[in-house]
RNA sequence: GCGCAGUUAGCUCAGCGGUAGAGCGCCUCUCUUACACAGAGGAUGUCACAGGUUCAAAUCCUGUACUGCGCACCA
């Protein structure tokens, strides 16, 4: 006999193994079957996977397995993420702990270290996709990677062609930069937080002597870099002012006073300090009036063009000093606390510096207008579809997309410069590398993907390519089709997409899934899925987002390890509703151990009957009661499962599933089967047993795979027909269902119900077999409760049930209603009277309370004027019914008396 | 500031017009040869608040309050 407790590592370990060995997972292109394709979003090679992984791969794995039993050609297509920033910020870490940083290496050297790095944490990662049971072929030949050679080709396409559309360009804008990282960062790589900081009031005199204005702000330090003061073109406090020249503090510059409708005149002063170079707002002010861009922070956070005194501080040192310097000048004339936002890096958290640089940009409005009406006209549909808004709002206010990253680690920029002909628009640094380039000042590009062997313009030979790499967006944008060998016309391209589903977090609705789409309708001519499906984050048990700091980070592979694959693939699945994030902890998991544990003894109770030597069972069923009933449920269980995976319901399809499990078929079903399996019934019975738990088990599959998988294998032999693998099985049909079974057994468990509650609450012992008396003034209901007495004596424990219309209450004897039946159960000694009394008592409250409500409708005419006549009869029937259960109650009280 | 979600049993959440539900936790009894990772029984709720619609509201509408999340240039 196998142990009580199922021990998941051995099997889980035996079956991903199986799986990948035979290659299960793999699919080619069938002209005969429907497709049904997935694309992972392939996990960054920043070390192991965490909870959110776990969550968005056994999404996808349930879906794709679920599919696969349907028939479909299922395709779940793995690959990683070169990760760009988050990737390389990971490896000047674990440069740092050696004392080093990038530069000390080399472009070179660190990047061979990064593909070093690579090759490890990929393994890793696809070793852990694996351990979560995700049906991914993960064979070499299998796996993309995003810089992968023909991903490489697919980035080079991309960029070209929007390059040859003129939707790339390059240009000087206002970007948001992160000193920390040392590369601009798109508008949706910055996170925005309300910090706590002051509003300084600085005076800013006016060159003739004719007195100052004042300006609030929150960064003074940039006030080095100001080039003007605006105010509302209707301000009063200001009016012909305007166009008369400030004094800028601490230098020796005059700027102007201007009017602009972009200036609030409610605000602070109604004057604000204008610094184009280092302030959205400003930037664009600065556009309108021509004014000069002053760039006073460097790209290291340092200052910069400014007095002496404050050149290379740090933005913080420059701010206390100059506010310092400032007052002594008896310039501030106040400083008041003040929350406002900030712009922080979302890679580093560190603080963003807005400044003008110039840019690789990709022009978006052209590109977006299509993917938002994909998202309009239901083409790629939303679940939950409340995300459909926020996806077509952002699509409309979109922004030009800043793509180049002053990192190492990417796919290089292809433009490269001729070092004659670009002249002064190349910069190169200390050691002699290309560091910056400038199209103003004259750098020209020639578009390729290798080296030019020669300048187009002067023939030079000596070509350098720019020293930019792309947003790591720019090739995830690619996926859904650069995974089939794009812009390569490969069968599987032309097989596989459109792809099906996305699943994915909606924290990347905008960077990734927006992107996806827009690419695909633009290269491929359609968007490259149907349905997008946005689940949650996954945070601790009280709600917070789990993280190092906080110490609630949940790791999927101990929880693993703990209590197994299944079982936290349950308890995901159990939580994972319309998107919401997912408080996890360890109760939770347990409950899924414990489920998988019950099939598991399910199957121990089913071998201890079966041959020792497997053949299959006999074909015919039994058809009595239960095993009708049994049937039917499963029916209904099944057909519910289905409704709602359709629906994208995972929850509630799993949870019918479990319930048939545990509440009908183990605590219901297998009990009743008990002494059938001793008789000549024997082989029928485990016949259907067999038959309804297998099936169980296929329909479960997609949830729990593991034990699924085997314990189909050890039931297998007893089956007539079976697959070798239960992964490669015909989820089960749901059959028939509305026999009637269902209400007749029902009435049976209530009565079943009724005696054990009687015997728990009166002490009598659970092993004792008892003597139960039932009376009903109705025929038809005592012959069916006499056709049902075998269940009720085996599972009420009743050696002696006495049926009759004419029973009187014995004396010392409890009482139960149910239904049509009235049930007495003789005591062995005195019956405790007031307890017996108030329970009784409570009993006909609630009846007398439900018979009032019943009756006070029955004699509302509005209610019988406006329900529906379905509705009345209800009422009528429970009236009915209810009257009927207090009669009887009251007589049985009356009795105690 | 604008928008979107949420507010139901101690906890996590279902239910979304016709008698308040599940899992976990809690209490009682039971190690009955599938399972104590179990079985049987039990307790527990002005369904955030205020209005409205309706014969009937946890469920629909309006507003309020909190909570969370997006978006936003208020210096």
């Amino acid at each position: 006999m196998l142990s009580k407790v199922y021990d998941p590592k051995p099997v889980e370990a035996k079956w991903a193994e199986a799986w990948q060995a035979e290659r299960l997972f793999i699919s080619a292109p069938n002209p005969d079957r429907k497709p049904f394709v997935v694309v992972i979003p392939p996990p960054n090679i920043t070390g192991a996977l965490h909870m959110g992984h776990a969550l968005n791969n056994t999404l996808q794995d349930v879906l794709v397995r679920y599919q696969r039993m349907l028939g479909r050609e299922a395709y779940w297509v793995p690959g990683t993420d070169h990760g760009g920033i988050a990737t390389q910020n990971v490896m000047e870490k674990m440069l740092k702990a050696e004392g080093k940083t990038r530069h000390d290496l080399g472009r070179e050297e660190f990047l061979k270290r990064t593909w070093a790095w690579y090759a490890e944490c990929g393994n890793t990662i696809l070793g852990q996709l694996r351990k979560l049971g995700c049906s991914l072929d993960l064979n070499a030949d299998n796996v993309r990677f995003t810089m992968d050679d023909k991903r490489a080709a697919s980035v080079f396409e991309e960029f070209r062609s929007l390059w040859d559309k003129k939707l790339i360009y390059r240009g000087e804008r206002m970007i948001n930069w992160c000193t920390r990282c040392g590369t601009a960062l798109s508008d949706i790589e910055v996170e925005h937080e309300d910090e706590k900081s002051k509003l300084w009031h600085i005076r800013y005199a006016f060159e003739d002597g004719s007195g100052s204005v004042t300006v609030a702000t929150t960064r003074p330090e940039t006030m080095l870099g100001d080039t003007a003061v605006a105010v509302h073109p209707e301000d009063e406090r200001y009016k012909g002012k305007t166009g008369k020249k400030l004094k800028l503090p601490l230098t020796d510059r005059l700027i102007p006073l201007l009017a602009d409708e972009g200036v609030e005149k409610g605000f602070g002063t109604g004057a604000v300090k204008v610094t184009p170079a280092h302030d959205p707002l400003d930037f664009e002010i600065g556009q309108r009036h021509g004014l000069e861009n002053i760039r006073i922070i460097s790209y290291e956070g340092k200052m910069t063009n400014c007095p002496e005194k404050y050149a290379g501080l740090n933005v913080q040192a420059a701010r206390k000093l100059i506010v310092e310097d400032l007052n002594a000048a008896g310039l501030l004339e106040k400083e008041e606390h003040y929350k406002h936002s900030v712009s922080k890096c979302s890679r580093c958290n560190q603080h963003i510096e807005p400044l003008v640089s110039e840019q690789w940009f990709v022009k978006m409005k052209g590109l977006a207008a299509p993917a938002a009406a994909a998202a309009e006209n239901g083409d790629v549909k939303f679940y939950p579809p409340s995300w459909k808004k926020p996806f077509t709002e952002w699509l409309g206010n979109i922004q030009d997309w800043c793509i180049s990253r002053q990192i190492w680690w990417g796919h290089r920029i292809p433009a490269w410069y001729c070092r004659s002909c670009s002249g002064a628009g190349l910069k190169f640094s200390d050691k002699g590398e290309l560091s910056r380039v400038s199209f103003a000042q004259g750098a020209k590009p020639v578009i390729s993907f290798a080296k030019p062997a020669a300048c187009p313009d002067c023939g030079g030979t000596d070509l350098l390519q720019d020293p930019d790499v792309l947003d790591t967006w720019f090739s995830s944008a690619l996926w859904p089709f650069s995974v089939f060998g794009w812009p390569e016309k490969t069968k599987e391209l032309a097989y596989y997409y459109p792809t099906s589903v996305l699943v994915t977090g909606y924290e990347i609705l905008y960077l990734w899934v927006a992107r996806m789409v827009m690419s695909g309708i633009e290269h491929m001519g359609k968007p490259p899925f149907s349905q997008v499906y946005l689940h949650g984050i996954v945070r601790d048990k009280h709600g917070k987002k789990m993280s190092k700091s906080l110490g609630n980070v949940i790791d999927p592979l101990t929880m693993i390890e703990k209590y197994g694959t299944d079982a936290m693939r349950f308890s995901l699945m159990a939580q994972t509703l319309g998107g919401k994030d997912i408080p996890f902890s360890d109760d939770a998991i347990i409950g899924g151990r414990n489920f998988v544990n019950k099939l598991y003894n399910v199957a121990r109770f089913l071998q201890m009957y079966l041959p020792e030597t497997p053949a299959p069972l006999t074909a015919e069923r039994p058809g009595e009661l239960a095993d009708r009933w049994i049937t039917e449920r499963f029916a209904g269980a099944l057909a519910r499962s289905k409704a709602a995976m359709a629906e994208y319901d995972l929850p509630k399809a799993q949870d019918a599933l479990y319930a048939f499990v545990w509440d009908e078929l183990c605590d219901w079903y297998l009990e009743l089967a008990k002494p059938r399996l001793a008789g000549p019934d024997k082989e029928k019975v485990l016949g259907l047993m067999l038959d309804l738990f297998t099936g169980a088990l296929k329909a479960l599959h997609p949830f729990i795979p593991y034990i699924t998988e085997e314990l189909y294998s050890t039931l297998k032999p007893y089956l007539k027909t079976g697959e070798a693998f239960l992964l490669k099985a015909a989820w089960p049909e749901p059959g028939a269902a509305g026999t009637g079974a269902s209400a007749q057994m029902e009435e049976l468990m209530a009565v079943i119900t009724q005696i054990r509650a009687a015997r728990a609450q009166f002490e009598i012992p659970p092993g004792k077999q008892i003597k139960v008396l039932a009376a009903s003034s109705d025929p038809a209901a005592l012959e069916r409760l006499r056709t049902g007495a075998g269940y009720v004596k085996l599972l009420a424990k009743v050696e002696d049930l006495a049926l009759g219309a004419d029973i009187q209450k014995p004396p010392r004897s409890v009482s139960a209603i149910s239904g049509q039946f009235n049930i007495y159960v003789p005591m062995d000694g005195a019956v405790d009277l007031e307890k017996e009394k108030a329970r009784l008592a409570k009993e006909l409250e609630r009846v007398q309370r439900d018979s009032a409500q019943c009756l006070e409708r029955l004699r509302d005419p509005s209610f019988m004027g406006h329900a529906p006549a379905a509705e009345v009869e209800k009422i009528k029937a429970r009236a009915s019914d209810t009257q009927g259960k207090m009669e009887r109650l009251t007589a049985i009280l009356e009795e105690l008396k």
